[in-house]
DNA sequence: TGTACATCAGTGAACGCGCGTTCACTGATGTAC
DNA sequence: TGTACATCAGTGAACGCGCGTTCACTGATGTAC
């Protein structure tokens, strides 16, 4: 009800209204063009987009076309045009749903409360960091055309925002997490260091994800040190506590 | 003499008597069809890579077409398909350099001799790093369209080698420097570090690159802050004199 | 030092192809009465 | 419950365009004698 593509629906709607002529702005090229109303268009929809991600794996960003996904879908040009105004708006879909499906593992992680005790040493906040970074990458490595989408997210410059967005949001929540954590540290330092550990641990995951022979367990434990070690830096402005 | 140009020319110049089909192989499509010979040709190499680099700052590279190139270079296209067979191995010509130099410059920060003294504090070991983070910020500044190189070598697969290949080098060289400060470490642990570090240290540049309403100078001296801190791991485990 | 010849550098024009996009249309689904 | 009508979903065929690529060619530069 609330997602972008309804809303989307909803201008478009006025828009036919309007007039006849239709003065396509880049940004509304870039999102879905309609919602799918029937049972039978929200398949279609999903078909597009699970075939996009087949071919994406395939052939990459470059070689995909509107006209070889409907080909491969069974499907004529503007039933695909109906949905999506171009590839990018389907790669946007795309990398929108890898996006929010991280997230939401983070935002679950971030809500959990940790075992008593579970950050008191490095060794165990560096153990919590990385459950957190391995069931982000199960996530990654189980999405369709997962390496493909992330690349044409840092790639395709007006699917850069879809990153940034997810990057900010998920600094925002660390930073608003970890003010309790460090209730004496500068808001925007520790903003500005949750958006870099973001940056991070998001680069983490394309370095495994570019480099099948490196130790994917391996990486996702240093950096997870890194970062731990990092926010060392604010726990030691905190008054400790003699213990 | 010995660029891998030079090696390419002499295999073109035995498939062209070998008969009249050539079996062009993907490998050979990446990368440039013959190295100059005269001056005039030589002026024609460096005026495409110009005007492709100025046109990649202009378009993208998904818009950026051979043909276009051509058009602004006022040459015709065959003069451009003698030296490039596709505009990947213009990319490729462009990233070698930025990374090249990018090399060039942090090779010649590991070769200083620190002053004495220069890495017991940790601000101190901050503060060198993030000289040499400075130093690679500016070059990648001044260089004509970098954002759009660096964000090609990560999304087309062809250019990812090129990366990759710098990334190990200095990753290589860091942890041959790195092994003389710690040399009770283990090698293959030293080394996968040096790798992530060098990955963590290219992304806030990429991140600098991307945000220009971040804080550069910020996020410089965070992401330094961040490495050295990792790389104390390593000195805890050096037997310490007592001070 | 001059000339004939070989090689290098670049041109002009054309090709077939797949791209994004659009037209007028048919069939499927939902709804008002 | 049936029917007329509106809207939604998708088709078939075509378009103009710029792409990568190649042909046969001309002009520029270098070199052997």
């Amino acid at each position: 009800m609330s997602s972008v593509a309804t809303q989307e629906a909803g201008v478009k709607a006025r828009k036919s209204t309007s007039g006849r002529k239709r003065p396509r702005t880049t940004a509304a090229r870039m999102r879905a063009k309609r919602q799918p109303q029937q049972q039978r268009s929200i398949e279609t929809f999903e078909l597009i987009l699970r075939v996009a991600a087949t071919l994406l794996g395939e052939i990459g960003v470059e070689s995909l076309s509107t006209n070889l996904i409907c080909k491969h879908a069974g499907l004529s040009p503007p039933a695909l045009y109906r949905y999506f105004p171009d590839k990018y708006a389907i790669l946007r879909e795309l990398g929108a749903r890898l996006m929010d499906r991280q997230n939401q593992s983070y935002l679950a992680w971030l809500a959990e409360q940790p075992e008593p005790g579970a950050l008191d040493t490095r060794e165990a906040a560096v153990s919590r960091l990385q459950s957190m970074q391995t069931a982000i990458n199960t996530i990654t490595f189980d999405f369709p055309a997962a390496v493909w989408i992330m690349r044409a997210l840092r790639a395709v410059p007006s699917l850069q925002a879809v990153r940034l967005e997810s990057h900010d949001l998920v600094a925002e929540e660390s930073c608003t997490a970890l003010l309790a954590r460090f209730p004496h540290a500068d808001k925007g330092q520790l903003r500005l260091a949750t958006r870099l550990a973001t940056e991070v641990m998001y680069s983490a995951t394309e370095m495994v994800l570019d480099n099948p022979d490196l130790d994917a367990l391996q990486i996702t434990a240093e950096v997870s040190e890194m970062v731990v070690r990092y926010f060392d830096k604010f726990a030691e402005n905190e008054s400790r506590p003699p213990d």
